[in-house]
DNA sequence: GCGCGACAAGAAAACGATATCAAGACTCTT
DNA sequence: AAGAGTCTTGATATCGTTTTCTTGTCGCGC
């Protein structure tokens, strides 16, 4: 299985002479480089080695210059492990994700990580289904690490598993989901309003048949969304015309739009999908299987702005959430929390705006009944 | 900014009398319970608690049942961090991977994370671009945090990166990129091979201008993918029609698309592009600025499977690469090395097989010149 | 009843760092 | 030149485990 013709080396090719960096030293395999070892050879305490490593501690510059000077050439560095028994923080935050095919995660951990990293924590990932057994099993291992701090992203934690977290003192934010005033520490966009928008968009475009595929509302992002919507319609003085619970699955998201446009109630003239993933399965069934245009025939609104929702191919008209900011804020009451230690909670939803493509019909382009 | 309105609360309504699980206990902030702890309450020392948690360890069955049953009233879990400073293995696997926009790393990251997980090892992110500078400072932290193995995905080590990661101890796994014989254990697909297959696919179909977007000639991916599909062309009588780099990127492969269609040489009938990410970009120009017809006009093939691949608005052939046998092989390896530390390494070449979709010609299908 | 092996359990030494503290080496001031 | 203050420094305790070593206990065969 192993290829050995596929690629003419001409990069890479390593020079030899290398005297085998791999080589044991002695019974262990590997001998670790310690404070100890660079002391001895800078001849100084190792009580000075720590402090050369210690920003802001009391060194003369002359030890520190010697201690820098062995450390260097031993390729000593300080093992955080260790450094973090003393101290008590581990600079490892703890992230439960349930999946990354939604790529509004995957840019959401990727800018977490970035910010993180940019501040001297990195992220252990942790996956996690919504199974609260599963979740139980995955708060464990969280405080198995020491983790400083928590950030869950797109899963409901039980208000027993956060109490956990906060007895054991580590401070947990929600990202993208909310658990009410009295639950954790929160960060979402402003999804009861983005939906309130888009009803109101929808509607003064011309739709009268409005059907929704929702996120689902056992998640509070999918209850919220689902909440504004219906009250955007209201205040328009329209009702929801059909409503299927799509679990932000595509495939659920794709048999209920199969199964709303074939209803006998007769077919919508506009549909808000509950986030931009599940959208662009519903626009390849109404297209490709149904046959019909969009935005001519129906009117498809997402809510996210993903990154393919601005490629051509959809063009998805959707509310954009906010990413940076969103992912900024937890990140900063994250650290403030974890360097304060102080713990009242609160709940931000930023406001994030309506990103108006070509997937929906435009109010006051003429196309009114 | 903190929403109180948008969200009537009747779920995760909190009952009352829980009595203030976060109190502070005394001046430090919170009290972490150690197997000291544990050991007092049931009246064994701290050694037999240990013991307790260490499967296979000699403890009598009573002393077993106490033990665990104290920690269980008081929550004790055993520090891992203390853990691996005696041990020597954190069970932390560090992950460096450039960007996450494609979605084939984040389904990789997704999957390789829940491997892990499962053999109860976690993932940290280290999100690092290509520049040696800041792969530098990674690798750093990498070693700072003891991890037992890396697994680099999508980024080229430099032979001294990888050299310091071998003179530590530490495995180290390359995912998607390989650097030839003499470098570090890597898994990628048969990228030679299936580039390969689709020129024959194309030429076959009756294509006899093909043009490549390639992906980034720098990165062993890249450089592979387009050596198998010049040989394959060459195999099949022809010869590139065109060809430019796209670095990986959608905006430079959009560019590069725009280019070679408006190039005075006549436009191509086939573009090979070096990923699906790429693909879906160049499609949405070649339809939608060029006003083409895929894959009438001009066929599409791409690299990789990613998900978007499969929707219908894209349908893209391309060439599946077999990313659960990639990530369990690769996980595999790393623990297999972490375990014995044995450390020839290997490369491997997985085949993947040629998805075939409907946005390129099919040959056979009475459409040849 | 004695000795032997097997097993259980505690004491104490790691692991690799930081924190605390008291002593020593400076610089000033007077 | 002495005393007060500041800056550096090393020794030592500490973090929460696992590991090693030793001692103790028990059961068993002879």
């Amino acid at each position: 299985m192993t290829r050995e013709d596929s690629k003419p080396l001409d990069r890479n090719s390593r020079v030899e002479g290398s005297d085998e960096p791999n080589a044991h030293s002695g019974s262990g395999p590997f001998a670790r480089v310690t404070s100890h070892d660079v002391a001895r050879l800078a001849g100084v305490s190792q009580s000075a080695v720590s402090r050369a490593f210690s920003p802001g501690a009391s060194v003369s510059p002359k030890t520190l210059e010697k201690v820098m000077q062995v450390a260097d050439s031993l390729g000593y560095r300080p093992n955080v492990l260790a450094r973090s028994l003393i101290t008590g923080r581990s600079r490892i935050i703890g992230m439960v994700v349930a999946y990354l095919g939604n790529s509004f995660y995957s840019m959401a951990l990727e800018r977490i990580s970035h910010v993180l990293q940019a501040k001297g924590y990195h992220v252990l990932v942790f996956m996690a289904s919504n199974a609260a057994e599963e979740l139980d099993r995955v708060v464990n291992a969280l405080l198995d690490y020491q983790v400083d701090g928590i950030i869950a992203a797109s899963v409901s934690m039980s208000n027993s598993l956060s109490d956990r977290c906060s007895a054991a003192g580590i401070p947990l934010v929600l990202f993208n989901r909310h658990q009410g005033k009295r639950g954790p520490t929160a960060i979402t966009s402003d999804n009861y309003d983005g939906a309130k928008r888009i009803a109101r968009f929808m509607a003064y475009s011309g739709c009268r048949r409005i059907a929704h595929i929702a996120g689902w509302s056992e998640s509070s992002t999918g209850f919220d969304r689902e909440a504004g919507f219906r009250d955007g319609l209201v205040e328009a003085g329209l009702e929801l015309h059909d409503r299927i619970d799509g679990r932000w699955n595509r495939n659920i998201a794709a048999a209920a739009a199969r199964s709303i446009f074939s209803a006998p109630a007769g077919r919508p003239d506009g549909v808000f999908v509950g986030n931009d993933h599940m959208a662009f399965a519903v626009m390849d069934v109404i297209r490709y299987e149904l046959g019909l245009r969009v935005p001519e025939d129906v009117s498809v609104v997402g809510f996210d702005d993903a990154p393919q929702a601005g490629w051509k191919a959809y063009d998805l008209t959707t509310y954009r959430q906010p990413i940076d900011e969103m992912v900024d804020l937890t990140v900063n009451i994250l650290l403030a929390r974890i360097e304060n230690s102080h713990s009242e909670t609160t709940q931000f939803a930023i406001p994030g705006h309506l990103v108006v493509r070509r997937s929906a019909k435009i109010p006051g382009s003429g196309n009114h009944d």
